[in-house]
RNA sequence: GGCGCUAUCGUCUAGGGGUUAGGACGGAAGAUUCUCAAUCUUCAAACCCGGGUUCGAUUCCCGGUAGCGCUACCA
């Protein structure tokens, strides 16, 4: 037998946003044709005119490439079967919805829609199977073909045959259907429109896709589509239905649950790394099953198809939030700070803002807000110290409130600082440590250097003999405002540097923090 | 209702006729640190239920239950 080409294909629909769910679709899909040296086509179903959209199609084609999905034939970039829009194919599904006719694989459908409703309804109330073929199929095709050349309008039904369709699933094994199971399937619609089971089956055979690999929800629409390869005498490809991914309430995984489209975690700060390695376990392990963490290239290489689990999964925000921190922390310097400088821009609109009710203007908004260069260096250490210790780049501003919006009054006030503030020794620190901060020079200069500081403070321990904890935390929160936050080593440079910055807000230096904390605490 | 798919720690999963049922996230405890985070160490935590097959079922078969999907002139 020879091996013959592998051609899979991911054929989204342009009707909102790209979700975790068809990413992984498209990511499997990706995963195992790259393994297998075959090729991906990427095809855009939009016969659904009333919801699909133009801007839609154009962030999904962004978001796949930002996942790091790439494809080799596409509405794009062509390819050897175009068009690779449902919506300029319909003349494709006409012709070969006529070729059925001929063979009398199919036959029209004068039933009206709201019979027909009414007759399932009926069915479904009185508990038994719906009608599995209309009358029309027991009327002569010349005299159905008599009636649509007269004028009147028609469905093309496909005719079912009456033994077991089984096929074969990579995930699941053989599964079969009885006959009775499935009814005659409209094919084109009344109006001309042809409906998504066939359109899905003609693009498949004629795009000459070897493996169908989607979404489970598609499994029982299978059968009809088997039958419809078979009324064209195609060659049925291999299926391989991938489970559902489910929100934490087991229901399918929906905007109901906050943000799942890749272009949420995308803005949130999400790597593209740390979601590809996440959805690629989702479904998947190694055999072994003890490897959390996968490059791209070492997912092409190990991915199996035939090892994807058949059962649904739920997703969890945490492991995806543990692998983001991990490939943060693997991330390159510059390419973090290139990231993190968006939610710094963001920070400081919302603080412009906040302050003056005006919304900046655009030259100012653009990346960089106009920042001197010295401003942009000093960001980027900011990026550096928390970085590691966020899960999404988006809590970036919120651990540097620190730095950003220290407020005295309200650190002395926080219930979370009490414990610390009203600790015995807290207050004869905090005035030995004020008055040296006062009558040092560097200080006084608005330089403070790291060593100096530290000096400082070992000054302050043998002056009031309080040393460790009782010492460093009512600096910290004089300081800082928390009693938690990064080491003073590395944040007091940061602050000082700050201090003598240009920025859109303000940022204090030590001495004026102590200052400032001296005053709120003994208002 | 009918049909289909699924069922291992809270979650993602490995495994498989005899195992101390393994790993990871999350949780707990400890070490470290001025603190948080990080890191390291340790701990708790699972085979849906009932029958059958078998010397022996979590594993194979059947049934039940539950979840999900399809049952459209939606995709």
């Amino acid at each position: 037998m020879t091996q013959e080409k592998v051609r899979v294909r991911f054929a989204p629909s342009p009707t909102g946003q790209v979700h975790v769910g068809n990413a992984r679709t498209a990511l499997f899909n990706w995963l195992f044709a790259r393994q297998k040296g075959g090729t991906y086509v990427l095809r855009i179903e939009d016969t659904d005119v009333e919801r699909s959209e133009a801007r839609y199609e154009t962030q999904l084609l962004d978001d796949m490439k930002w996942l790091g999905i790439d494809w080799d034939e596409g509405p794009d970039v062509g390819g050897p079967f175009p068009p690779y829009r449902q919506s300029e194919r319909l003349d494709i599904y006409h012709q070969y919805a006529g070729k059925l006719l001929e063979k009398g694989k199919a036959y029209l459908c004068f039933c009206p829609a709201d019979v027909l409703e009414q007759e399932r309804e009926k069915a479904l109330a009185e508990h038994r199977p719906p009608m599995r073929s209309c009358p029309c199929a027991e009327v002569d095709p010349a005299e159905l073909q008599k009636r649509r050349a007269a004028g009147e309008s028609a469905a093309i039904r496909l005719k079912i045959p009456d033994h077991p369709i089984r096929f074969h699933d990579i995930v699941r094994g053989w599964v079969e259907f009885p006959p009775e199971a499935v009814a005659d399937p409209i094919i084109v619609r009344s109006t001309g429109m042809p409906v998504y089971n066939y359109v899905v089956v003609v693009d498949d055979a004629l795009m000459e896709i070897t493996h169908v690999i989607r979404g489970d929800d598609h499994l029982s629409n299978t059968p009809k589509q088997v039958v419809l390869y078979e009324a064209f005498g195609w060659k049925v490809p291999e299926f391989a239905h991938l489970s559902t991914i489910l929100g934490a309430d087991r229901q399918r995984l929906s905007k109901r649950h906050g943000a799942v489209s890749i272009a949420n975690f995308r803005d949130s700060g999400v790597l593209p790394e740390a979601l590809f390695n996440y959805l690629a376990l989702l479904g998947w392990a190694p055999s072994g099953g003890d490897r959390e963490i996968f490059s791209k290239e070492e997912l092409v290489k190990e991915f199996d198809l035939g090892r994807v689990t058949p059962s649904a999964a739920v997703f969890d925000v945490d492991k995806l939030n543990w692998l983001n921190r991990h490939y943060i922390k693997e991330a390159a310097p510059e390419r973090l700070a290139a990231l993190a400088q968006n939610y710094w821009d963001r920070m400081f609109r919302d603080s412009i803002v906040a302050q003056t009710g005006l919304t900046p203007a655009a030259e100012v908004s653009k990346p960089g807000y106009g920042l001197s260069d010295e401003a942009l260096e000093w960001l980027k250490k900011i990026t550096a110290l928390l970085a590691p210790s966020v899960d999404r780049l988006e809590q970036l501003p919120e651990r540097a409130s620190l730095i950003f919006a220290y407020d005295p009054v309200a650190a002395t006030m926080a219930p979370d600082n009490a414990e610390v503030l009203s600790a015995p020794n807290t207050a004869r620190v905090l005035d030995a440590f004020a008055a040296k901060i006062a009558a040092d020079a560097e200080a006084q200069a608005q330089k403070l250097s790291p060593e100096r500081f530290k000096a400082i403070v070992n000054e302050v321990k043998t002056e009031t003999g309080v040393k460790g904890k009782d010492l460093f935390h009512p600096i910290r929160v004089a300081l800082t405002g928390s009693h938690s936050g990064p080491e003073f080593d590395k944040l007091v440079p940061i602050l000082e540097e700050g201090s003598r910055l240009k920025l859109p807000k303000r940022v204090l230096s030590v001495r004026e923090r102590i200052e400032a904390f001296q005053a709120a605490r003994t208002a």
